[in-house]
DNA sequence: CTTATAAAAGGACAATTGTCCCAACTAAAA
DNA sequence: TTTTAGTTGGGACAATTGTCCTTTTATAAG
C-alpha cells in the first residue's frame, strides 16, 4: 500500500554529498500539493521521508489513488522520459521532506553515473510491477476480498489514512467501503 | 489497446546488424503460449511483427489481460531489473515474429548502447503511463463508459479480439459485455 | 460425415455496488 | 460561543453486474 524504495533513497543521500548542487531539500505540511496533473514541470522528486498520495482526478471530480509513497520514491520522473504533461497529483498526507532535482540534473545523472541509471531502470521496473497485480486483482475481485487483502498487509490502515482515500484507492464509494466493514466485523 | 513502439524496434533492427549473435529470430502461431506465469526465463523477446496478450491469470482460473503487445514491444524485460520469477502469461493471438535475447547481453547492451539504455528507459515509462490511466478510468467508470471509450479508438476490436478476450481485458464477464453492447446498438 | 469443442448470445434471478439522503460528531474559524 | 466545513456512519432504494443455465452456430478433429 504504500511504496518504498530504501535502496534508492541511500543513493540518493550519497548523491546529494557529491553534487552539492544538484539537490534541493524541501519540505511541506498535510495537504500541500507538491505536483498537478496536466502541468509542465521542471523537475522531479524523491521523498526523503513522510507519505504521499499520487492520484489521477478526471472530470466529474473523482479522485483515483494509484499509490502511496513513502521514502525513497521518486516522482514526476516519467516526464523526463515522455516529455509531456504531468499526468497525476501529488500531495503530502503526512509531513514531507523531499529531495528536488531538474530534469537536467537528473539526466546528466542518468548518462554518467552508471550506479543511478541501474537504480532508476529497477524503480521504473518495480512500479510497473506492483501496478500489474494489483490492477487485474482489484478488477477481478470483489470489495470485501480487497479489503480483507488490505488489512493483511496493513493491519491498521485506517488508522493511517481517511476512508476517502482508501474509498479512492480502492476506486468505490465512501457507502459501498463503509458498508463491507461493516460486515467483516 | 494494442501498444507498440516503433522507434524500439527500428532501433533493434539495427542492433540485429550490429550483434550478429545476441539476437534469434523466433515464430509462434496463434494460441502458442510464449512465456508463463511464475517461471524462471533467461531471456526476453521484442515482437517483430504480429500481437500477443499479456495476462495474469489467478488461483480461480479468472485472466486479467493488462496489454496487447505490437511491434517493438518487450516482454519478459522487468525480470533482468527485478531478479524475480515472471508475473504474466503471453501469448500469441496472431502468427507472431519475435527477437529473443538473454538477460545476459541485454544487459550488456544497457551498459555500453546509451541509445539503447534510453529507449528502454522511455519504454519502461511508457508502460508506466499507460498502465495509471487506464486502471483509474476502469475502475471509476460503468462499464458502458468502458465500452464507448473502446469503440473510439478501436471501432472494430469486436471483429480483432474475441468477445472472451476483450471481458478479460475490461476485467468483467462475458455475460456483462454481451449484454451492455446490446444496449448500446 | 459425424463428433467434440469452443465461441457467441441471451433469459432469469441473485448479489453487489452506487446514489441520494439524513444525522452525529469533530475541529477549526469567526 | 456560534458557525462552518469536513469526516464518519448508515437507511432505503435503484442500477449495475455476476452466476447459472440453455441454445445456437461455427470450427476443428477423428
Amino acid at each position: 500500500m504504500i511504496r518504498i524504495n530504501p535502496n534508492f533513497l541511500a543513493y540518493i543521500e550519497i548523491l546529494v554529498q557529491k553534487h552539492l548542487d544538484y539537490f534541493i531539500l524541501e519540505e511541506y505540511a498535510t495537504r500541500e500539493v507538491i505536483l498537478k496533473q496536466n502541468k509542465h514541470y521542471h523537475s522531479l522528486y524523491i521523498i526523503k521521508s513522510g507519505i504521499t498520495k499520487c492520484y489521477l482526478s478526471d472530470e466529474n471530480g473523482k479522485d483515483f489513488i494509484q499509490e502511496f509513497l513513502g521514502e525513497g520514491m521518486e516522482f514526476g520522473e516519467l516526464e523526463v522520459f515522455s516529455g509531456n504533461l504531468s499526468f497525476c497529483n501529488i500531495e503530502a498526507i503526512s509531513n514531507v521532506k523531499l529531495y528536488k532535482i531538474s530534469h537536467k540534473n537528473y539526466t546528466s545523472l542518468l548518462e554518467n553515473d552508471s550506479v543511478f541509471n541501474k537504480l532508476v531502470m529497477k524503480s521504473l521496473a518495480a512500479k510497473i510491477a506492483y501496478k500489474a497485480p494489483r490492477h487485474s486483482f482489484q478488477q477481478s475481485y470483489s470489495i470485501e476480498e480487497n479489503i480483507i487483502k488490505l488489512k493483511k498487509s496493513y493491519p491498521n490502515f485506517d488508522k493511517i489514512f481517511s476512508k476517502k482515500d482508501i474509498a479512492n484507492y480502492l476506486g468505490i464509494t465512501l457507502r459501498s467501503l463503509n458498508r463491507t466493514l461493516n460486515n467483516l466485523n
